[in-house]
DNA sequence: CAGCCTCGAGTTCT
DNA sequence: CTCGAGGCTG
C-alpha cells in the first residue's frame, strides 16, 4: 500500500493523509488486533511518510507519527525523570543468605520478632530482560521509560506503544487516575531464535542472547524496527499511583491482570514461620526444574513481602528495597585456558593484571578477558599462564576466574611472576606495605597514565565530550596534538598550523583517514559545548583522588563556585585551621579526603593545568540542582510533619518500633536522628531502662517523650 | 573499635 | 558488578 505521494497535493496535505493512515493502522494493529495490512506494507507506508517528512520538516502534522518516531534528538533519547525511583534488587545465592534477609525483616518490624507470626511472600520468576516503567493517566498510556540510573531513564514511549503486551488503554475499571506500572520487557526463547534466523537472512548481526536482543530492540530510535521485533512485557510492580487499590502484592497482581497486563507466571505466595523456609525452597526448586521449559530466560526468583503496608514500612536501604530480594540461580560456568597474563596501567598508576583467555561462551556471551585484580589474587589462586580455569560471569556481567583446574595443569608450568617494571614506561613498580595494589610511580612521565587521565577527563561522568573516546584520544596523542587537557580546547584554533614531531604540516582533520567534514565539525562542536561544564563535572574531570560524582556534588553544594573551593584550599594549605575545619565539617568529608584535596592543590603541575583551563575560558557553572543520584535525596522528606527539621534521640528499650524502623520513619518525616543528647536535641524518646541520656535531657530541659507519645506525635497532622 | 553504608576505581561486552 | 577503603554511628 506504498502509494506515491500525490503530486498535485501539497506536501502538508500528503503528510496529513499519511499520518492519519498510519494512526489508523496503529490502532487496528494494537487495540483491535485486526491489522488490514501486513508488516511490509505498513513499513512502506511509514517509510513514505518519513521520507516526505525529511524533505518538508516545516510541514509536519502536529499530531503526526513524528511525535513517536524520529522526534528524539539526533544523539539519542529524551530523558524522563521517574516520579518514584526505580531501584535494583539485592541478590542472595543460598538459603543461608535468604534466611539472613528474612531475619533482617523480622528485626526491623518489631511485631515480627515473634517467629511464630507468619510472613507471606509473593514469589515470581526473575525474568532476564530490561525493566521499564509505564505511566498511565486516566487509563491512557502517556509515557514509558527505561530504568537508566534509577532516577532518570530514557524515553521509549514510541517503542513501548508497539509492544502488544502493553495496553495503550487500560481495560476494565477502578484504576487510579495516575498509575505507573513497572515490569520487564523481554523476548521469548523461540522469538529470539527466529529473530536470529531473520538476522542471518538479512546479513545482519546475530544477537548474543534474548536479553541483548530485547535491549537492542527497545532502544531503537525508529519504532518501525521495534514494531517488527517480538517483544513481550510482564508487569510486576508499581511506581507513582494517585490512590492505593490493593493491600498486597498478590492482590495488586490480580488488579493489573484485570486491567489488561500480562503477569509473570508461575507465581506463588509462600509462607514463612518459625524459621522454616521450605515453602520458599520448594518454589525455588520448582522454578529451577522448569527453567528450561518456561519458554523465556529466568535467572532466579524475586521474593517480595506480600503485605503492602509492611513494604511501605520496610522502605529502602541504599538503592534496594528492604522488602524484596532476588534469589538467583548459580551462575553458568565454563572452562577455558589462560593464554597470557598482561598488566594494564590505570590513570592512577594502578597496575591491573588481566587474563587473556581462549575465547569461550559463558551465558551467551563470548568472553576473552578477565581481570585478576592484583598480585595477591593471582598468588591466592595460584593462577598461571597455560592453566585451565573455571570462568563465570559475576552478576551475569563481569567475567571472573573462579578456580584453577589443577589436574589439568601442564607439567612445565611455572608460577606467574608479577612484573617489577611498568609495562608502559619501565619505572620500577611500587607496592606499599599492607596495600593490595601495585603502582607505577611514573605519573606524567608514564605514557599510559597520561593517556588514561586524558580519557578520564573527557569521559561520560567528567566533561563528557562525545566523539572523543579512548581511540581518538590515543590518535591525537600519537600525532603530538594533545599533551594536556587544555590542548583539547585549543585544538580547533591551532588546526591550520598543526605540525608533527618532524615539523611537517598535518592536514586539517576533515582530510584525515576515516574523517570527513561532518565528523570533524561534530567533534569540534562537542568540544566547544564542553567549555561550560557543571561544577561537579569539572571537579570530577580534574581527577583528584577520591573525588568522584558524589563527592564533587558534596563539595559543590557547600562551596557553590570553583573559586570558593580553591580559595578555601589555599587557606588550608597556608595553615589556616579554620579553613581545614570547614572541609571536615562537611558531612562525608574526612581527614583522608582533605589530604587528597590538599595534595592536589599543592602540586604545581595541577595548578598550571587548572590555570590554563580557566584562562582558556573553560568555565564551570555555579552549582545548580542537577540530577540527584541518591535515592535518599530523591524522596523529599515530608516537610509538613510536626517533627520536620527536629533532632531526635532514642534511648532505652522501644517496645513497639524497632530502633531501625523508628530511625527510618523519623528521617522520612524530615527529622534528624542523633546519638546523644545535646542542646540541639528537640526530643528524647525514652523507653524503659533509659539511663544517662534521660538525666542529661532533664538537665538541659529537653522534652522527653514516651514511645507512645512519639507514635502519637508522628501521626499528628499539622493544622 | 567494630560494623554499618557509601563511594570510587577498575572491570567486560554489545 | 565487585572490591576495598573512608567516614559515620553506637
Amino acid at each position: 500500500m506504498a502509494q506515491d505521494p500525490i503530486r498535485d497535493e501539497s506536501p502538508q496535505d500528503t503528510l496529513n493523509t499519511l499520518a492519519e493512515e498510519l494512526a489508523r493502522h496503529d490502532a487496528l494493529y494494537h487495540q483491535l488486533d485486526a491489522p488490514e495490512i501486513d508488516d511490509a506494507q505498513y513499513d512502506a507506508l511509514r517509510r513514505a511518510y518519513l521520507e516526505l517528512a525529511k524533505q518538508h520538516p516545516d510541514a509536519l502534522p502536529i499530531q503526526g507519527p513524528q511525535t513517536r518516531v524520529g522526534a528524539s534528538p539526533a544523539d539519542g533519547f529524551q530523558k524522563i525523570t521517574h516520579a518514584v525511583p526505580m531501584l535494583s534488587l539485592e541478590n542472595v545465592f543460598s538459603t543461608k543468605e535468604l534466611a539472613d534477609w528474612v531475619e533482617g525483616i523480622r528485626n526491623f518490624l518489631m511485631e515480627l520478632r515473634d517467629p511464630s507470626i507468619e510472613i507471606r511472600f509473593c514469589c515470581e520468576p526473575k525474568i532476564d530482560g530490561l525493566s521499564c516503567s509505564l505511566r498511565y493517566e486516566r487509563g491512557e498510556l502517556t509515557s514509558a521509560a527505561t530504568r537508566g540510573n534509577g532516577v532518570e531513564g530514557e524515553d521509549v514511549t514510541h517503542n513501548a506503544k508497539t509492544i502488544a503486551d502493553i495496553p495503550q488503554q487500560l481495560k476494565g475499571s477502578g484504576w487510579p487516575d495516575i498509575l505507573e506500572v513497572r515490569g520487564e520487557v523481554y523476548m521469548s526463547d523461540a522469538d529470539f531464535l527466529r529473530l536470529n534466523e531473520e538476522q542471518d537472512r538479512l546479513g545482519a548481526k546475530r544477537f548474543a542472547n534474548p536479553r541483548n536482543a530485547a535491549a537492542g530492540s527497545l532502544r531503537q530510535l525508529d519504532a518501525t524496527i521495534t514494531r517488527n521485533r517480538p517483544l513481550c512485557f510482564f508487569a510486576y510492580a508499581l511506581g507513582e499511583i494517585s490512590a492505593p487499590f490493593a493491600k498486597s502484592q498478590s492482590e495488586m497482581r490480580l488488579k493489573l491482570a484485570e486491567w489488561g497486563f500480562t503477569l509473570n507466571e508461575p507465581a506463588q505466595v509462600c509462607t514463612e514461620r518459625n524459621g522454616s523456609l521450605s515453602p520458599l525452597q520448594d518454589f525455588y526448586d520448582l522454578l529451577a526444574a522448569r527453567r528450561s521449559d518456561l519458554g523465556f530466560s529466568i535467572d532466579g526468583l524475586v521474593i517480595k513481602v506480600d503485605r503492602l503496608d509492611w513494604q511501605l514500612r520496610l522502605g529502602f536501604v541504599s538503592r534496594a528495597p528492604r522488602w524484596a530480594v532476588a534469589w538467583k540461580f548459580p551462575p553458568e560456568q565454563a572452562s577455558t585456558q589462560i593464554e597470557d597474563i598482561r598488566c594494564q596501567v590505570g590513570r592512577t598508576g594502578r597496575i591491573t593484571p588481566v587474563a587473556y583467555l581462549k575465547p569461550i561462551s559463558v551465558g551467551g556471551v563470548l568472553v576473552s578477558r578477565a581481570t585478576l585484580h592484583n598480585a595477591d589474587e593471582i598468588a591466592r589462586k595460584d593462577i598461571r599462564v597455560g592453566d585451565s580455569v573455571i570462568i563465570q560471569r559475576a552478576g551475569d556481567v563481569i567475567p571472573q576466574v573462579v578456580s584453577v583446574q589443577l589436574s589439568q595443569r601442564p607439567a612445565n608450568s611455572v608460577h606467574y611472576l608479577f612484573p617489577s617494571q611498568c609495562p608502559a614506561c619501565g619505572s620500577s613498580l611500587r607496592r606499599e606495605e599492607g596495600d593490595a595494589d601495585t603502582y607505577c610511580p611514573g605519573g606524567l612521565t608514564c605514557p599510559a597514565q597520561v593517556q588514561e587521565r586524558l580519557s578520564y577527563f573527557v569521559s561520560r561522568q567528567a566533561l563528557d565530550i562525545e566523539g572523543l573516546g579512548e581511540k581518538n584520544i590515543a590518535l591525537f596523542i600519537e600525532k603530538g596534538l594533545i599533551h594536556s587537557p587544555v590542548d583539547i580546547f585549543t585544538l580547533e584554533a591551532r588546526e591550520s598550523s598543526w605540525l608533527d614531531a618532524n615539523g611537517k604540516t598535518i592536514p586539517l582533520l576533515k582530510y584525515w583517514d576515516g574523517w570527513g567534514p561532518q565528523s570533524a565539525t561534530k567533534l569540534f562542536d562537542a568540544i566547544r559545548r564542553a567549555r561550560e561544564p557543571s561544577f561537579e563535572r569539572f571537579l570530577v574531570a580534574l581527577g583528584i583522588r577520591q573525588v568522584g560524582e558524589a563527592t564533587a556534588r558534596l563539595l559543590g553544594r557547600h562551596f557553590l563556585t570553583i573559586h570558593a573551593l580553591l580559595e578555601c584550599l589555599d587557606r588550608a594549605l597556608s595553615g589556616d585551621e579554620i579553613a581545614s575545619a570547614e572541609f571536615l565539617a562537611i558531612d562525608g568529608i574526612g581527614e583522608s579526603m582533605l589530604k587528597d584535596l590538599l595534595d592536589f592543590r599543592a602540586e604545581p603541575h595541577h595548578r598550571e593545568i587548572l590555570n590554563a583551563l580557566l584562562n582558556e575560558r573553560v568555565l564551570p557553572d555555579q552549582v545548580t540542582e542537577g540530577p540527584l543520584l541518591r535515592v535518599k535525596d530523591f524522596v523529599p522528606p515530608d516537610s509538613q510533619s510536626p517533627i520536620a527539621g527536629k533532632t531526635v534521640v532514642f534511648t532505652g528499650t522501644l517496645e513497639r518500633l524497632s530502633r531501625s524502623e523508628a530511625k527510618a520513619q523519623a528521617e522520612s518525616l524530615g527529622a534528624k536522628v542523633a546519638g546523644s543528647v545535646s542542646s540541639k536535641t528537640d526530643f528524647l524518646v525514652a523507653g524503659p531502662g533509659a539511663g544517662s541520656k534521660a538525666t542529661k535531657a532533664a538537665e538541659l530541659g529537653v522534652r522527653v517523650l514516651s514511645e507512645q507519645d512519639w507514635i502519637d506525635l508522628m501521626h499528628t497532622n499539622p493544622e
